[in-house]
DNA sequence: TTAATTCATCGTAAATATACGATGAATGTT
DNA sequence: AACATTCATCGTATATTTACGATGAATTAA
């Protein structure tokens, strides 16, 4: 990785595009958000029992959605609470439905 | 990487969201496709003009694009016209629509 | 045939991602 | 105070990603 990201100017949407897929990228971490996306749950410990993954690795993955701003953890001593955070995820739904529905390229006979 | 994905059973969506957003998750790759979706162009050549970045390099994220099937190669010898490969496109945008639309976690209180 | 053009692939070095077990921090319980 | 519970973080080994330049394959042009 020789060249930055920064030579050569990425729009902040691109940025977060691509900071939220990959994010996304990992099948686990789908089916993650896709357990907190419903009613059922939201701690730690439900998840490493829906699972089987180690503990730690399922915390690595939190961690990874937690920096991609997809979720959000509420401590509830000694459980941490972890749920979507709304706000990103509605801002995610935006730029995923914008950056697809941009499709025309009517020209290119392809 | 010692646990296989397959011990967990993913289902088909969630592979192919995974799939999908990885290939997303490089902010050169949605710059490309932002390109290709537009009605510019859909030559290699061009993009490397487009973008400050080694022809190999490009060559390689079309490549990575390609795989998870969001764009097809059409040879214009000696050139490649790439373009959206719009059935998959369409595919994507369903499924993140889904995905993101499936947002219901009311009842966590958080 | 020879040269030029276009693009993919190879080889490589460095960075990042991904899994695990072990340990530690924070809080509640006895 | 001592223990148990829950979760994050550390340390580590391996795999993957990402960048580059160099080379090769395919086709067109001279």
């Amino acid at each position: 990785m020789q060249r930055t990201l920064s030579d050569i100017g990425y729009s902040t949407s691109e940025i977060e595009l691509a900071v939220m897929a990959k994010a996304l990228g990992h099948p686990v971490r789908i089916r993650i958000l896709r357990l907190l996306a419903g009613e059922t749950c939201c701690f730690t410990g439900e998840l490493t029992g829906l699972i089987p993954m180690a503990q730690s690795t399922i915390s690595q993955h939190l961690k990874a959605l937690k920096e991609a701003g997809l979720i959000q953890g509420e401590i509830d001593p000694p459980k941490v609470k972890y749920c979507i955070h709304r706000e990103n995820w509605a801002k995610a739904q935006a730029l995923f439905g914008e950056f697809f529905a941009s499709e025309k390229s009517g020209g290119c006979g392809c």
